[in-house]
DNA sequence: CCATTTATGGAATGTTCATTCCATAATGGC
DNA sequence: GCCATTATGGAATGAACATTCCATAAATGG
């Protein structure tokens, strides 16, 4: 009937999420976006809306991978197990050189406040869903005992928080994955 | 003989620095940049030369002004003291509602990244001093054994660069300075 | 009080950006 | 093989940006 798409969605998403997470939303132009993707403007408006609602789709199918890659810790692992193997997993993903840099959903938590409000909301909401996650693993360690007797789960879950902010962008400020692989043994 | 300067370049810089640190140096525009200095473009480019430019004078302060305070806080404590009271300023610093938005120096450090690669060199290097001005106090920690004996005294600026990174950035995105002051309770 | 000199701020400039427009290309149904 | 339909990518558009230009303002020495 009409002519078919040709554009392949997922592998031009991962391209955009690619050059998004090096090179973070406001610096990448459409031009080099348009040149990573592959893709002519007329396709891209047509199948993702926009720069802002195509960052969206990037982030969303982002932290959906990030959600799954936490299942699959927890069906293995609890308490401090799981803690530990979390921030094993964070150094990998944070310090893949020269194709990430840091977190990108830390980056762009960083990026949009002041440029898009409502975004920038989003994504906090949606980085504190972990300290939900460990703040139940945290809760198994207190009830199993293997977690220090002076460390409520409440301290635990800030002190952790913390730390995963400051792994997540130190390595984007340059720091080795060697590094942050002894910042993980507490 | 002439027309006197009327700009006041010290406030000027200052109001600069604020309008920086709460929006960052890419999202901030000349014509809110001229509007918060309260001068026009003519006298700008005469007094400051650019907006790159006029950046790194404002970086130049803040990290004078931030490497006195330490000295301050030096003359009276040591050791683990000083590294104590060098957290609790940095809750202080970087927690000033809605004048400030975590730490100038870590901001820019991440904003930099990318887009000025100079500048991005040269602010790493400054807030790696911060890690040389920590290894002397801890190391006067050991020296003096108040430092926990399992713990040398790298891996102990290791963690404490992570922390702190955390916290200027965890501030960033939202954390109030109640919480900040909490989670600096080692 | 005039001439000279320099500061000033708003208007003009040229560039870059995201987005839209459009002529062309590629398909399936007839 | 031609028609209808939709995808495509490059050219056109208009807004925003940093910077420069310039007429005017404000000062001092003569």
């Amino acid at each position: 009937m009409a002519r078919p798409v040709q554009i392949d969605r997922s592998k031009a998403l991962r391209a955009a999420r690619d050059i998004f997470w090096r090179q973070g939303f406001t610096t990448t132009s459409m031009s080099q976006l348009l040149k990573a993707m592959d893709i002519g403007s007329g396709s891209f408006y047509a199948a993702f809306g926009s720069k802002p609602e195509l960052f969206a789709q990037v982030i969303e199918k982002y932290q959906n991978w990030s959600a799954a890659q936490w299942e699959r810790i927890r069906t293995s692992r609890k308490g401090l197990d799981a803690i530990s193997e979390f921030l094993n997993s964070t150094v990998v993903d944070v310090s893949d050189k020269n194709r990430r840099k840091g977190c990108l959903l830390v980056n762009s938590i960083l990026e949009m406040e002041g440029v898009d409000t409502a975004l920038h909301q989003q994504l906090v909401g949606k980085f504190n869903g972990l300290e939900q996650r460990l703040s139940v693993c945290l809760q198994e360690a207190k009830d199993s005992g293997t977690l220090r007797e002076d460390l409520s789960v409440a301290e635990g879950v800030g002190y952790l928080m913390t730390h995963i902010y400051g792994l997540r962008v130190a390595s984007r400020a340059g720091l080795s994955r060697a590094e942050a692989r002894q910042r993980v043994q507490l």
